[in-house]
DNA sequence: AGGTCCGTTCAGTGTTGACTAAACGGAGTT
DNA sequence: AACTCCGTTTAGTCAACACTGAACGGACCT
């Protein structure tokens, strides 16, 4: 049968869901992903819930993470009913778009804790721009690095 | 009293409880690093629990979590017999290795994964490899920015 | 020795969140 | 209409883990 895949995918599919969990997000969706870089061409919904044996209602939940982070695409079948779904055009670029905004609301809550501050050390300030810098440098990089992946005419 | 800080700082303190919960790692050390930023100067281990409204149980567990990391350094203070913590020299570089070793060993588990596929499909091969990409690059654009906050001789 | 001040460890508690099963609603088919 | 095939939502379960209190052990002082 087609789905007899060999150690090294399950393994793989496994990995990407370990991957996902240690980044704070569902192991489901981790495997989903996993799954769709190795198999590619749009999936069904039953396809998925099937192939990783999980319900119906965590390839729902899942699938929309994905498809909200811009990681896969809902798209139809023509005479079918299912739902399918494949990898975006730029799977990752989202990825690190999320993480730029994670950064950039640290650094924006930072500096909003130097306007609140009534003392004016300026070891406090110094410190908390530093931080502030850190997070802006993070943001800033991880969209350069966005931005290299989208039009690879850089190098 | 010197602890009577204001509502900013406040805030501040627990805004990075809650973006290192965000990361996966737990809140406590988060609101520790936060009040290393604010405060500076070395903290006594019954400080921070005071401070912190938090048990010495979590002091302990945090700021070994933290020292590990490199965030922070353990010291002592003559004549003391507490333990004292500061902030590290390069307190966020550590942060950055930590993410590139994520990244890293993602990319080596994807190339594992490949050595190891029995079919040659080259557009599995391809997606792989994508991804493998995807995460070395943000390895080196981790280690750069490290690199970079090391020695600001850069640009 | 006893006593005090430390930090760590361990058992227990509480909470968060992923995951599921079942109920639900919508759309197509008969 | 009734029926079937979908995907979503919701209530509930389960496991993981942060956090605490208490017991522990080590070091210093008397």
């Amino acid at each position: 049968m087609a789905d007899n895949r060999n150690a090294a995918a399950d393994h793989f599919v496994e990995s990407m869901g370990l991957h996902f969990e240690a980044d704070g997000m569902p192991r489901i969706a981790g495997r989903i992903l996993g799954l769709f870089i190795l198999e590619g061409g749009p999936l069904s919904f039953a396809v998925l819930a099937e192939r990783l044996k999980i319900s119906r209602a965590s390839v729902s939940t899942n699938t929309r993470l994905l498809a909200e982070m811009g990681v896969i695409e809902r798209t139809t079948v023509s005479g079918e009913r299912q739902d399918y779904f494949r990898m975006a055009d730029s799977p990752y670029v989202c990825l690190l778009h999320k993480m730029a905004d994670r950064a950039d609301k640290a650094a924006r809550m930072t500096d909003q804790a130097v306007a609140g501050l009534v003392e004016s050390d300026p070891d406090v300030r110094r410190r908390l721009g530093a931080f502030s810098e850190f997070q802006r440098a993070i943001a800033t990089s991880a969209k350069r690095l966005a931005n290299s992946i989208r039009n690879p005419a850089k190098h």
